[in-house]
DNA sequence: CCTACCGATCGGTAGG
DNA sequence: CCTACCGATCGGTAGG
């Protein structure tokens, strides 16, 4: 045992490292998401990041402690954005097996993510041409994975009878239309919580795409 | 006759000085809808005035000969945008009193003018704070009125027992977030028309809206 | 993490 | 409507 700690470096040097490291990242992660936020509200090109680092409290040289160009920060925080879909999928299909169910929990994730995220999400509306090429590809990608899971779980329902036969490109084009949105216009000040909004969302969204026979 | 043809100046000029106005405001009009594709695609600042130029064909100086800024363009853009869902709300308001049905030509006729614009009105989507603040303002203020005009239509829809009683800010926001966002994906070429994706999308906003238990 | 600075882009103008 | 150009902004770097 004595032997076994002789062996291993001091636990405070052996924590420093990763404290060090954590430390990094959750600057990093703060720097994007306060990019996310001024991006997603005035636009990539209209925030400079002088007003990004004065936002953090620090000078624009030391944002290059953190990140290498101002594309990766909007790249990084698009791939937050993509990966909070994912997520809001992933949770819903573990979930319930239910195709109309499965639609609804993942409208009200995806919501509430959107929404804790105090507007930062509100980047997906920036156009993916602000990006040179090997940061735009990736993000199209994930723009067309995502549409594509979405899609499929449109036709799952179709394919149930949860819901009429039509087309699922047009009606995921639809709700993500209205839910993308919500990031440009929710603020924690307001009556409703993202759960609430999520919820009332989610009834929108699927009475809409179920039509007026709808008996249940 | 002859005495007051002869007070008249020639007819080619008077015509001529028209002619010369028109052709002046028909060019202004191509370049703003010109420029607003390319903000809406590309976003305002992310888009020079050299590429708006050489896509009409002209240099960028030429420009100027039409405009004063190029606020002034993302201004003119945004407003003709808004004069379109007014013209919208107007045609449906004239065409039935029905607040249901009103609603529906008001979603069919914008979406109709959305699509026919060839991608112009994507600059909806442009944050307001890339104008300067005597830009902002009148734009913000529209953005107000059409919300109000919105809101109110809904309202009217609830209280005839129409649709069940809830929040009209909060269904406004749901549509328009839909419908605004088609301006970023409807091409031509695809397989629906404006005319037949503004019938779609009534059909999902207003069953969304009215909820499960619509019988009609 | 800061001060100082370079280089490129781009809105707008002069002058014709 | 064009050529030539100015001035300001801003992303990114040097050097400490």
């Amino acid at each position: 045992m004595s032997r076994t700690a002789g062996v291993k470096k001091p636990a405070r040097w052996a924590d420093a490292v990763p404290a060090r490291e954590a430390q990094f990242e959750i600057k990093r992660r703060a720097l994007v998401r306060e990019a996310a936020r001024a991006f997603g509200r005035r636009g990539f090109h209209n925030t400079s990041l002088e007003e990004v680092a004065e936002a953090l409290g620090v000078t624009k040289p030391a944002l290059y402690r953190y990140v290498r160009t101002k594309h990766e920060i909007l790249y990084e925080a698009k791939t937050i954005a993509f990966d909070a879909g994912a997520k809001a999928r992933d949770m819903a299909a573990a979930a319930t097996a239910d195709p109309l169910e499965r639609l609804r929990l993942y409208i009200i994730h995806y919501i509430d993510l959107v929404t804790s995220e105090l507007g930062s999400y509100a980047v997906l509306a920036e156009p993916v041409t602000s990006l040179p090429p090997e940061y735009a590809n990736p993000i199209r990608a994930r723009m067309r994975e995502a549409d594509r899971a979405l899609r499929e779980m449109v036709q799952a329902a179709m394919d149930a009878g949860a819901m009429p036969p039509g087309d699922p490109k047009l009606a995921v084009a639809f709700f993500m239309g209205a839910i993308n949105h919500i990031a440009r216009w929710y603020t924690p000040d307001g009556p409703l919580t993202g759960r609430q909004i999520g919820e009332i969302f989610a009834d929108f969204i699927l009475n809409g795409l179920r039509g007026p026979r709808a008996g249940s």
